[in-house]
DNA sequence: AACAATCTTGACTCTTTCAATTGAGATTGT
DNA sequence: ACAATCTCAATTGAAAGAGTCAAGATTGTT
């Protein structure tokens, strides 16, 4: 799983969106999100839509209108939203679950690369299936209250 | 960390050569990994190539020429190869210890995505470092024994 | 009814990466 | 000498990535 742009654009808008969530009927601009996240506006009309054919977010339109997400953010995993984006979360397609295609190797069935990937797979997969859009709200949220440390998080 | 077709080819022709590494300097023909791994061959020369200025391989010219692992499988782990023919591990750069880059969030140090990136990142790079190209090894050779099951590995 | 802010849709462009292919050259064992 | 190998650089063709653009459809406000 390699995150292009798009998927990046992708997950912090939807966190802009699960922030302001309420179980009104209020949206968010387009306009705003792309202004607070540094994203090309043009751009996240694009990914918007794309994750509102995918069913997780939906729309208003004219003045006042906007994007909101569709279900509740307990109920958003990482995994639905790079899968819709990105496609397949595992490194080979050939390990994928959702987006399988058979590899060139000889045998596929006994490849020792393939039973490694898989272990990858299963790993990505563990960590972005149990990572909901509320669970980044929490993490965002303690975060912001640490002391600006970076140490635990420098390169 | 998505494998392309390049990496793909690389790994498996790394499993080839560990396979019939020898303590003397016997070496293998690209002609014979291409065949044995139905890898077009011109393609594999650049991949071997490659493989030898990262000192993964090493190389003996004219006829009876080949290649050879430069070290012993168990000092070979795949991290090192992907790495070096893919680029990063993690899944975005801006985790990523050996290719580092910026990215453009509005703060780095308390994005929420980028500690699930994070948690993620850890969790392909200790498998990558772990598997060696000695355990690739046994892993084929277990898998050779197993009776052609495929039951807990099919898609 | 007119207007302006918003989303909608599809096409378009520009650049980079991928996956090779090609061709000329350098080494080496026989 | 010569044929089988590796070496190196350039080229190609297709696809993907990252936007951009234009024209249109809705809707709240005046």
């Amino acid at each position: 799983m390699k995150l292009s742009v798009r998927g990046e654009y992708a997950l912090r808008a939807m966190q802009v969106l699960a922030r302001d969530f309420q179980d009104d009927d209020s949206v968010v601009r387009i306009q705003e999100i792309s202004t607070k996240q540094n994203i090309p506006k043009r751009f996240l009309e694009q990914i918007l839509n794309d994750l509102k054919s995918a069913g997780i977010v939906e729309s208003k339109r004219g003045v006042s209108g906007g994007y909101r997400l569709r279900r509740p953010p307990e109920r958003i995993t990482l995994a639905e939203i790079i899968r819709h984006i990105e496609g397949p979360l595992a490194p080979v397609s050939c390990v994928s679950e959702k987006f399988y295609e058979k590899c060139s190797c000889p045998d596929e069935s006994r490849c020792a690369i393939r039973s490694v990937m898989k272990e990858t797979r299963d790993a990505i997969v563990s960590i972005m299936e149990r990572v909901t859009l509320a669970e980044l709200c929490d993490r965002a949220r303690q975060l912001e209250q640490e002391p600006h440390s970076g140490s635990d998080f420098v390169i």
